[in-house]
DNA sequence: CGAGGAAAATTG
DNA sequence: CAATTTTCCTCG
């Protein structure tokens, strides 16, 4: 084991350090949508049904009720399991058979959903990951997951971890204001799954699921 | 390598 | 000065 003081990544503000290495082997070739589809405005913060039109998102395997979240100075530990802490959450889209892109992302515990201020999503990966893309949306991380026909529309979540931001940072990025507003006690997240999918009128919908909430 | 515990350091 | 937060260190 090494144990020197090379860990600590060196942090720089809008660009993650990422191996090219590790992210050719998370990333499918074929799973990319064609770049002339311009990303819609995502709209974190907006409410979305799970259940619409016979497909519904479901949450099989909920996550672990606690996970303890890792400073950036730490470097990035350990993905989140489920509640057994056997396994990994796992996620299904029922009544859709075609391929469709999952998204996740830490969201906070009040009332409507909306992206965690002191937690982001983070990226783990080990050879057992499920392949995944990570990108950052109004200032969130948010994890991309092909869900696929083949593997029954089932995600099984083990690439995704919980990054701790420090509150200095934190109010230091958003702002005191906002910082104060939910530096109280904030220390609870939830994993917020969404799926773009194809409606038979051709328009598009998002399934949202939301998990149980994850005590950092 | 990942988890947890605990010490150290800030902040109010 | 005490409450938290953040870093460090040891253990499984």
């Amino acid at each position: 084991p090494h144990k020197d003081g090379s860990k600590p990544y060196r942090l720089t503000p809008n660009k993650p350090v990422m191996k090219a290495a590790a992210m050719r082997a998370a990333v499918p070739t074929q799973s990319v949508r064609p770049t002339t589809r311009k990303q819609k405005e995502y709209s974190l913060k907006a409410y979305y049904p799970s259940k619409l039109d016979g497909m519904e998102l479901k949450i099989l395997e909920q996550p672990e009720p606690q996970h303890r979240a890792r400073y950036q100075t730490e470097g990035s530990r350990g993905a989140i399991k489920d509640a057994s802490q056997q396994g990994f959450p796992v996620i299904k889209l029922y009544g859709y058979n075609k391929p469709a892109k999952l998204q996740v992302f830490i969201g906070d515990e009040c009332g409507r959903v909306k992206p965690h201020g002191f937690y982001q999503a983070c990226r783990v990966f080990g050879k057992n990951s499920t392949a995944c893309v990570e990108q950052e949306i109004e200032d969130t991380t948010v994890i991309e997951i092909a869900v696929l026909p083949e593997n029954d529309m089932t995600v099984k979540l083990d690439c995704v971890g919980i990054l701790k931001l420090r509150n200095a940072d934190v109010e230091r990025r958003i702002g005191p204001k906002r910082a104060r507003e939910k530096k109280k006690a904030n220390t609870r997240a939830r994993l917020v799954m969404r799926c773009l999918v194809d409606k038979s009128d051709g328009n598009q919908q998002i399934l949202q699921a939301v998990s149980n909430p994850i005590v950092c």
